[in-house]
DNA sequence: CGCGCTATCTACCAAACGGTAGATAAACTA
DNA sequence: TAGTTTATCTACCGTTTGGTAGATAGCGCG
Protein backbone atom coordinates (compact mmCIF):
# COMPACT_ATOMS: atom_id res chain seq x y z
CA UNK A 1 0.00 0.00 0.00
CA UNK A 2 2.64 1.98 1.01
CA UNK A 3 5.44 3.12 -1.80
CA UNK A 4 8.67 1.21 -1.08
CA UNK A 5 11.13 3.87 1.19
CA UNK A 6 11.08 4.01 5.04
CA UNK A 7 10.61 7.60 5.40
CA UNK A 8 7.68 9.12 3.70
CA UNK A 9 7.22 12.30 4.65
CA UNK A 10 4.71 14.78 4.30
CA UNK A 11 3.18 18.37 5.59
CA UNK A 12 2.12 18.74 8.81
CA UNK A 13 -1.54 19.28 7.84
CA UNK A 14 -1.85 16.21 5.56
CA UNK A 15 -0.30 14.13 7.75
CA UNK A 16 -2.51 14.82 10.40
CA UNK A 17 -5.86 14.21 8.14
CA UNK A 18 -4.26 10.94 7.44
CA UNK A 19 -3.73 9.86 10.84
CA UNK A 20 -7.26 11.01 11.68
CA UNK A 21 -8.99 9.17 8.90
CA UNK A 22 -6.92 5.76 9.41
CA UNK A 23 -8.09 6.07 13.37
CA UNK A 24 -11.14 6.79 13.24
CA UNK A 25 -11.39 3.54 11.02
CA UNK A 26 -9.39 1.81 13.83
CA UNK A 27 -12.28 3.07 16.45
CA UNK A 28 -14.71 2.07 14.72
CA UNK A 29 -13.79 -1.51 14.14
CA UNK A 30 -12.16 -2.11 17.89
CA UNK A 31 -13.19 0.90 20.19
CA UNK A 32 -10.82 2.96 21.69
CA UNK A 33 -9.91 0.38 24.78
CA UNK A 34 -8.63 -2.17 21.78
CA UNK A 35 -6.46 0.06 19.57
CA UNK A 36 -2.82 0.37 20.33
CA UNK A 37 -0.72 3.26 19.99
CA UNK A 38 1.34 1.53 17.80
CA UNK A 39 -1.60 0.26 15.69
CA UNK A 40 -2.61 3.80 15.04
CA UNK A 41 1.08 4.53 13.84
CA UNK A 42 1.16 1.10 11.89
CA UNK A 43 -2.20 2.00 9.86
CA UNK A 44 -0.50 4.99 8.08
CA UNK A 45 3.12 3.40 7.75
CA UNK A 46 4.55 5.00 10.90
CA UNK A 47 5.97 4.78 14.13
CA UNK A 48 4.69 5.45 17.81
CA UNK A 49 7.15 8.12 17.72
CA UNK A 50 6.01 9.55 14.72
CA UNK A 51 2.55 9.80 15.72
CA UNK A 52 3.26 10.96 18.43
CA UNK A 53 5.11 14.06 16.57
CA UNK A 54 1.63 15.36 15.50
CA UNK A 55 -0.89 14.19 18.64
CA UNK A 56 0.78 14.73 22.09
CA UNK A 57 -0.93 11.65 23.58
CA UNK A 58 -3.08 8.85 22.71
CA UNK A 59 -5.90 10.77 24.31
CA UNK A 60 -5.30 13.64 22.39
CA UNK A 61 -5.76 11.84 19.45
CA UNK A 62 -9.16 10.63 20.26
CA UNK A 63 -10.48 14.04 21.02
CA UNK A 64 -9.08 15.30 17.94
CA UNK A 65 -10.76 12.56 16.03
CA UNK A 66 -14.48 13.64 17.81
CA UNK A 67 -14.10 17.08 16.62
CA UNK A 68 -12.90 16.46 13.18
CA UNK A 69 -16.11 14.27 12.74
CA UNK A 70 -18.10 17.47 14.40
CA UNK A 71 -17.01 19.85 12.05
CA UNK A 72 -17.18 17.71 8.79
CA UNK A 73 -20.33 16.59 9.56
CA UNK A 74 -22.63 18.61 11.94
CA UNK A 75 -22.15 21.81 10.41
CA UNK A 76 -23.74 20.75 7.50
CA UNK A 77 -26.87 19.31 9.26
CA UNK A 78 -27.22 22.26 11.28
CA UNK A 79 -27.29 24.67 8.83
CA UNK A 80 -30.19 23.02 7.16
CA UNK A 81 -31.96 23.52 10.59
CA UNK A 82 -33.25 27.21 10.41
CA UNK A 83 -36.27 27.45 9.35
CA UNK A 84 -39.52 27.17 11.17
CA UNK A 85 -41.11 23.65 10.60
CA UNK A 86 -44.32 21.32 10.34
CA UNK A 87 -44.68 17.62 10.57
CA UNK A 88 -44.11 17.34 7.31
CA UNK A 89 -40.88 19.40 6.83
CA UNK A 90 -39.77 17.48 9.96
CA UNK A 91 -40.16 14.26 8.37
CA UNK A 92 -38.16 15.45 5.76
CA UNK A 93 -35.01 16.60 7.42
CA UNK A 94 -34.61 13.55 9.73
CA UNK A 95 -35.24 11.12 6.63
CA UNK A 96 -32.22 13.20 5.29
CA UNK A 97 -30.44 12.38 8.08
CA UNK A 98 -30.99 9.09 7.81
CA UNK A 99 -29.69 8.61 4.70
CA UNK A 100 -26.43 10.60 5.28
CA UNK A 101 -25.71 8.57 7.70
CA UNK A 102 -26.10 5.13 5.95
CA UNK A 103 -23.45 6.33 3.51
CA UNK A 104 -20.94 6.18 6.49
CA UNK A 105 -21.13 3.06 8.35
CA UNK A 106 -17.97 3.50 9.73
CA UNK A 107 -18.30 6.85 10.89
CA UNK A 108 -21.84 5.09 12.56
CA UNK A 109 -19.98 2.42 14.03
CA UNK A 110 -17.37 4.71 15.64
CA UNK A 111 -20.48 6.70 17.64
CA UNK A 112 -21.99 3.39 18.51
CA UNK A 113 -18.83 1.90 19.79
CA UNK A 114 -16.94 4.86 21.85
CA UNK A 115 -20.53 5.97 23.11
CA UNK A 116 -20.94 2.82 24.55
CA UNK A 117 -17.55 2.94 26.32
CA UNK A 118 -17.75 6.42 27.20
CA UNK A 119 -20.75 5.51 29.80
CA UNK A 120 -17.79 4.79 32.11
CA UNK A 121 -17.72 8.28 33.48
CA UNK A 122 -13.28 7.55 33.58
CA UNK A 123 -13.39 7.53 29.85
CA UNK A 124 -11.39 10.23 27.99
CA UNK A 125 -15.04 11.02 25.68
CA UNK A 126 -17.05 10.88 28.64
CA UNK A 127 -17.87 14.17 28.98
CA UNK A 128 -18.08 15.07 25.21
CA UNK A 129 -20.80 12.53 24.77
CA UNK A 130 -22.62 13.71 27.28
CA UNK A 131 -23.09 17.21 26.04
CA UNK A 132 -23.46 16.07 22.65
CA UNK A 133 -26.03 14.59 23.73
CA UNK A 134 -27.95 17.08 25.55
CA UNK A 135 -27.53 19.66 22.86
CA UNK A 136 -28.39 16.91 20.04
CA UNK A 137 -31.73 16.75 22.10
CA UNK A 138 -32.74 20.45 22.76
CA UNK A 139 -31.94 20.69 19.32
CA UNK A 140 -34.17 18.20 18.20
CA UNK A 141 -36.64 19.45 20.78
CA UNK A 142 -36.79 23.10 19.72
CA UNK A 143 -37.19 21.68 16.34
CA UNK A 144 -40.30 19.87 17.17
CA UNK A 145 -42.04 22.65 19.49
CA UNK A 146 -43.91 24.18 16.87
CA UNK A 147 -46.41 21.21 16.07
CA UNK A 148 -46.06 18.50 18.82
CA UNK A 149 -47.76 18.22 21.76
CA UNK A 150 -44.83 16.55 23.77
CA UNK A 151 -41.65 17.45 22.14
CA UNK A 152 -39.74 16.31 24.80
CA UNK A 153 -40.42 13.35 25.67
CA UNK A 154 -41.21 13.05 21.20
CA UNK A 155 -37.20 13.77 21.09
CA UNK A 156 -36.58 11.11 23.41
CA UNK A 157 -38.45 8.75 21.89
CA UNK A 158 -36.52 9.58 18.03
CA UNK A 159 -33.51 9.76 19.22
CA UNK A 160 -33.36 6.15 20.86
CA UNK A 161 -35.55 4.77 18.32
CA UNK A 162 -32.45 5.76 15.45
CA UNK A 163 -30.04 4.89 18.31
CA UNK A 164 -31.09 1.34 18.35
CA UNK A 165 -32.09 0.73 14.83
CA UNK A 166 -28.50 2.02 14.33
CA UNK A 167 -27.09 -0.15 16.62
CA UNK A 168 -28.69 -3.58 15.41
CA UNK A 169 -28.14 -2.16 11.46
CA UNK A 170 -24.92 -2.34 12.81
CA UNK A 171 -24.89 -6.08 14.00
CA UNK A 172 -26.55 -7.32 10.88
CA UNK A 173 -26.54 -5.39 8.15
CA UNK A 174 -29.25 -7.32 6.20
CA UNK A 175 -31.97 -4.85 8.14
CA UNK A 176 -33.24 -2.48 5.44
CA UNK A 177 -32.63 0.87 7.39
CA UNK A 178 -34.76 3.04 5.13
CA UNK A 179 -37.37 0.81 5.29
CA UNK A 180 -37.39 0.56 8.52
CA UNK A 181 -37.33 4.19 9.13
CA UNK A 182 -40.06 4.80 7.54
CA UNK A 183 -42.45 2.73 8.62
CA UNK A 184 -41.79 4.32 12.17
CA UNK A 185 -41.63 7.61 10.68
CA UNK A 186 -45.00 7.01 9.40
CA UNK A 187 -46.06 6.49 13.06
CA UNK A 188 -44.32 9.10 15.09
CA UNK A 189 -45.47 12.01 12.27
CA UNK A 190 -48.66 11.33 12.34
CA UNK A 191 -50.09 12.97 15.19
CA UNK B 1 -16.46 -4.61 53.53
CA UNK B 2 -14.48 -8.09 53.14
CA UNK B 3 -13.53 -9.31 57.11
CA UNK B 4 -9.77 -8.28 58.40
CA UNK B 5 -7.88 -12.05 58.04
CA UNK B 6 -5.92 -11.91 54.59
CA UNK B 7 -6.92 -15.05 53.48
CA UNK B 8 -11.19 -15.84 53.53
CA UNK B 9 -11.77 -19.39 52.15
CA UNK B 10 -14.94 -20.53 50.36
CA UNK B 11 -16.55 -23.37 48.93
CA UNK B 12 -16.24 -23.62 45.35
CA UNK B 13 -19.58 -23.24 43.98
CA UNK B 14 -19.90 -20.07 46.33
CA UNK B 15 -16.63 -17.96 45.50
CA UNK B 16 -17.53 -18.75 41.77
CA UNK B 17 -20.83 -17.07 42.14
CA UNK B 18 -19.47 -14.25 44.13
CA UNK B 19 -16.85 -13.81 41.46
CA UNK B 20 -19.19 -13.90 38.51
CA UNK B 21 -21.64 -11.12 40.62
CA UNK B 22 -18.54 -9.17 41.10
CA UNK B 23 -17.63 -8.98 37.76
CA UNK B 24 -20.93 -8.49 36.29
CA UNK B 25 -20.76 -5.21 38.16
CA UNK B 26 -17.48 -4.04 37.03
CA UNK B 27 -17.93 -4.80 33.28
CA UNK B 28 -21.49 -3.04 33.27
CA UNK B 29 -19.11 -0.09 34.51
CA UNK B 30 -16.21 -0.06 32.18
CA UNK B 31 -17.03 -3.03 29.46
CA UNK B 32 -14.57 -6.14 29.10
CA UNK B 33 -11.51 -4.58 27.84
CA UNK B 34 -11.57 -1.60 30.60
CA UNK B 35 -11.59 -4.20 33.19
CA UNK B 36 -8.05 -5.97 34.44
CA UNK B 37 -7.35 -9.26 36.06
CA UNK B 38 -6.60 -7.66 39.22
CA UNK B 39 -9.96 -5.57 39.27
CA UNK B 40 -12.10 -8.66 38.93
CA UNK B 41 -9.81 -10.24 41.55
CA UNK B 42 -9.41 -7.52 44.11
CA UNK B 43 -13.49 -6.94 44.23
CA UNK B 44 -14.43 -10.03 45.90
CA UNK B 45 -10.94 -9.44 47.95
CA UNK B 46 -8.77 -12.13 46.26
CA UNK B 47 -5.40 -11.96 44.10
CA UNK B 48 -5.20 -12.64 40.55
CA UNK B 49 -3.90 -16.19 41.20
CA UNK B 50 -6.70 -16.93 43.18
CA UNK B 51 -9.53 -16.19 40.67
CA UNK B 52 -7.47 -18.13 37.89
CA UNK B 53 -8.30 -21.17 40.13
CA UNK B 54 -11.76 -20.79 39.44
CA UNK B 55 -11.39 -19.38 35.56
CA UNK B 56 -8.00 -20.86 33.85
CA UNK B 57 -8.09 -17.01 31.96
CA UNK B 58 -9.83 -13.72 31.70
CA UNK B 59 -11.52 -14.45 28.51
CA UNK B 60 -13.13 -17.94 30.33
CA UNK B 61 -14.68 -15.42 33.10
CA UNK B 62 -16.03 -13.23 30.83
CA UNK B 63 -17.97 -16.80 29.16
CA UNK B 64 -19.32 -17.50 32.39
CA UNK B 65 -20.16 -14.39 33.58
CA UNK B 66 -22.56 -14.15 29.84
CA UNK B 67 -24.45 -17.74 30.54
CA UNK B 68 -24.59 -17.38 33.91
CA UNK B 69 -27.10 -14.23 33.36
CA UNK B 70 -28.87 -16.29 30.41
CA UNK B 71 -29.39 -19.17 32.79
CA UNK B 72 -30.69 -16.30 35.63
CA UNK B 73 -32.38 -14.30 33.36
CA UNK B 74 -33.63 -15.80 30.16
CA UNK B 75 -35.24 -18.65 31.16
CA UNK B 76 -37.81 -16.96 33.33
CA UNK B 77 -38.58 -15.14 30.78
CA UNK B 78 -39.07 -17.99 28.27
CA UNK B 79 -41.15 -19.78 30.22
CA UNK B 80 -44.14 -17.37 30.17
CA UNK B 81 -43.69 -17.08 26.59
CA UNK B 82 -45.99 -20.10 25.31
CA UNK B 83 -49.62 -19.40 24.76
CA UNK B 84 -50.96 -18.19 21.68
CA UNK B 85 -51.56 -14.03 21.85
CA UNK B 86 -53.30 -11.05 20.67
CA UNK B 87 -51.61 -7.29 20.31
CA UNK B 88 -53.05 -6.63 24.09
CA UNK B 89 -51.25 -9.92 25.21
CA UNK B 90 -48.56 -9.18 23.64
CA UNK B 91 -47.79 -5.48 24.55
CA UNK B 92 -48.48 -6.72 28.56
CA UNK B 93 -45.40 -9.09 28.32
CA UNK B 94 -43.49 -6.81 26.83
CA UNK B 95 -44.08 -4.10 29.36
CA UNK B 96 -43.21 -7.21 32.17
CA UNK B 97 -40.00 -7.58 30.30
CA UNK B 98 -39.11 -3.74 30.05
CA UNK B 99 -40.16 -3.31 33.99
CA UNK B 100 -37.53 -6.15 34.54
CA UNK B 101 -34.60 -4.53 33.23
CA UNK B 102 -35.66 -1.23 34.60
CA UNK B 103 -34.82 -3.09 38.10
CA UNK B 104 -31.07 -4.39 36.96
CA UNK B 105 -29.74 -1.08 35.81
CA UNK B 106 -25.95 -2.71 36.47
CA UNK B 107 -27.21 -5.83 33.69
CA UNK B 108 -28.61 -3.77 31.36
CA UNK B 109 -25.69 -1.53 30.84
CA UNK B 110 -23.43 -4.80 30.78
CA UNK B 111 -25.01 -5.82 28.12
CA UNK B 112 -25.27 -2.62 26.14
CA UNK B 113 -21.49 -1.71 27.13
CA UNK B 114 -20.40 -5.69 26.01
CA UNK B 115 -22.94 -5.61 23.04
CA UNK B 116 -20.84 -2.81 21.73
CA UNK B 117 -17.55 -4.06 22.03
CA UNK B 118 -18.59 -6.98 20.42
CA UNK B 119 -19.19 -5.55 17.32
CA UNK B 120 -15.75 -6.12 16.24
CA UNK B 121 -15.49 -9.94 15.25
CA UNK B 122 -12.28 -10.44 16.91
CA UNK B 123 -14.00 -9.73 20.32
CA UNK B 124 -14.19 -12.68 22.46
CA UNK B 125 -18.13 -12.48 22.79
CA UNK B 126 -19.09 -11.67 19.21
CA UNK B 127 -20.09 -15.07 18.25
CA UNK B 128 -22.67 -15.00 21.74
CA UNK B 129 -24.17 -11.96 20.76
CA UNK B 130 -24.72 -12.85 16.98
CA UNK B 131 -26.64 -16.05 17.74
CA UNK B 132 -27.93 -14.47 20.80
CA UNK B 133 -29.89 -11.30 18.72
CA UNK B 134 -30.66 -13.66 16.06
CA UNK B 135 -32.44 -15.92 18.57
CA UNK B 136 -34.47 -12.87 20.54
CA UNK B 137 -35.52 -11.48 17.22
CA UNK B 138 -37.04 -14.94 16.24
CA UNK B 139 -38.52 -15.46 19.15
CA UNK B 140 -40.20 -11.73 18.93
CA UNK B 141 -41.38 -12.38 15.61
CA UNK B 142 -42.91 -15.45 16.41
CA UNK B 143 -44.85 -13.55 18.97
CA UNK B 144 -45.98 -11.41 16.79
CA UNK B 145 -47.00 -13.49 14.39
CA UNK B 146 -50.41 -14.11 15.31
CA UNK B 147 -51.72 -10.48 14.43
CA UNK B 148 -49.17 -8.43 13.03
CA UNK B 149 -49.03 -7.72 9.55
CA UNK B 150 -44.96 -7.64 8.80
CA UNK B 151 -43.89 -9.35 12.13
CA UNK B 152 -40.25 -9.52 11.12
CA UNK B 153 -39.64 -5.82 10.27
CA UNK B 154 -42.20 -5.39 13.36
CA UNK B 155 -39.28 -7.45 15.88
CA UNK B 156 -36.22 -5.35 14.43
CA UNK B 157 -38.50 -2.73 15.07
CA UNK B 158 -39.57 -3.30 18.63
CA UNK B 159 -35.80 -4.19 19.67
CA UNK B 160 -34.47 -1.18 17.93
CA UNK B 161 -36.51 1.03 19.98
CA UNK B 162 -35.93 -0.87 23.23
CA UNK B 163 -31.96 -0.97 22.42
CA UNK B 164 -32.14 2.39 21.22
CA UNK B 165 -34.15 3.79 24.45
CA UNK B 166 -31.97 1.83 27.03
CA UNK B 167 -28.98 2.98 25.87
CA UNK B 168 -30.29 6.53 26.39
CA UNK B 169 -31.71 6.11 29.56
CA UNK B 170 -27.50 5.27 30.78
CA UNK B 171 -26.70 8.04 29.33
CA UNK B 172 -29.23 10.10 31.24
CA UNK B 173 -30.93 8.58 34.07
CA UNK B 174 -33.52 11.53 34.45
CA UNK B 175 -34.94 9.48 31.47
CA UNK B 176 -38.36 8.38 32.13
CA UNK B 177 -38.18 5.06 30.64
CA UNK B 178 -41.86 3.20 31.31
CA UNK B 179 -43.76 6.53 30.21
CA UNK B 180 -41.03 6.28 27.08
CA UNK B 181 -41.90 2.93 26.09
CA UNK B 182 -45.62 3.47 27.54
CA UNK B 183 -45.49 5.89 24.45
CA UNK B 184 -44.11 4.13 21.66
CA UNK B 185 -46.05 1.23 22.98
CA UNK B 186 -49.26 3.13 22.14
CA UNK B 187 -48.35 3.49 18.51
CA UNK B 188 -46.84 0.01 17.95
CA UNK B 189 -49.92 -1.61 19.09
CA UNK B 190 -52.47 0.25 17.91
CA UNK B 191 -52.57 -1.94 14.44
C1' DC C 1 -5.40 -35.00 66.98
C1' DG C 2 -3.16 -35.73 62.37
C1' DC C 3 -3.53 -36.18 57.54
C1' DG C 4 -5.03 -34.98 52.84
C1' DC C 5 -7.32 -31.95 49.80
C1' DT C 6 -7.54 -27.75 47.62
C1' DA C 7 -8.55 -22.78 47.84
C1' DT C 8 -5.63 -19.15 48.19
C1' DC C 9 -1.23 -16.64 48.36
C1' DT C 10 3.62 -14.83 47.25
C1' DA C 11 6.87 -14.29 43.80
C1' DC C 12 7.94 -14.17 39.38
C1' DC C 13 7.99 -13.72 34.08
C1' DA C 14 7.62 -12.35 29.25
C1' DA C 15 5.06 -9.45 26.47
C1' DA C 16 2.78 -5.24 25.48
C1' DC C 17 1.81 -0.73 26.65
C1' DG C 18 2.21 4.69 26.56
C1' DG C 19 5.64 7.80 26.35
C1' DT C 20 10.62 10.15 26.09
C1' DA C 21 15.38 11.44 24.28
C1' DG C 22 18.23 12.04 20.90
C1' DA C 23 19.80 10.84 16.16
C1' DT C 24 18.64 11.18 11.08
C1' DA C 25 16.96 12.69 6.81
C1' DA C 26 13.76 15.10 3.72
C1' DA C 27 12.25 19.44 2.16
C1' DC C 28 12.53 24.66 1.98
C1' DT C 29 15.50 29.00 1.81
C1' DA C 30 19.22 31.85 0.74
C1' DT D 1 25.43 24.48 -2.61
C1' DA D 2 25.18 25.14 2.46
C1' DG D 3 22.23 25.79 6.33
C1' DT D 4 17.85 25.61 8.82
C1' DT D 5 13.82 23.39 9.93
C1' DT D 6 11.14 19.67 11.30
C1' DA D 7 8.91 15.22 10.18
C1' DT D 8 10.25 10.83 11.18
C1' DC D 9 13.05 7.10 13.13
C1' DT D 10 15.76 4.05 16.47
C1' DA D 11 16.46 2.90 21.03
C1' DC D 12 15.09 2.89 25.37
C1' DC D 13 12.39 3.28 30.01
C1' DG D 14 8.99 2.37 33.65
C1' DT D 15 4.57 0.38 34.25
C1' DT D 16 0.95 -2.74 33.63
C1' DT D 17 -0.81 -6.76 31.79
C1' DG D 18 -2.29 -11.91 31.54
C1' DG D 19 -0.57 -15.90 33.16
C1' DT D 20 2.62 -19.63 35.73
C1' DA D 21 5.12 -22.24 39.59
C1' DG D 22 5.44 -23.48 43.87
C1' DA D 23 4.65 -22.49 48.81
C1' DT D 24 0.96 -22.01 52.53
C1' DA D 25 -3.05 -22.52 55.19
C1' DG D 26 -7.97 -23.49 56.11
C1' DC D 27 -11.30 -27.27 56.21
C1' DG D 28 -13.28 -32.17 56.42
C1' DC D 29 -12.50 -36.80 57.73
C1' DG D 30 -10.19 -40.76 60.12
Amino acid sequence: MTPSPGRRRLPLAERREEILKAATELIAASGFKGVTLEAFAAACGMTKAGLLHHFRSREELLIAVLERRDTLDLTSVVDTLEPAPDAAAARAVMSGFVRRNLAQRSLVQLYTVLSAEALDPVHPAHAYFRTRLREGRAMLERYLLAWHPHPDAAAVDLLAFLDGLQLNWLRDAGIDFVAQWEAFADRFFAA
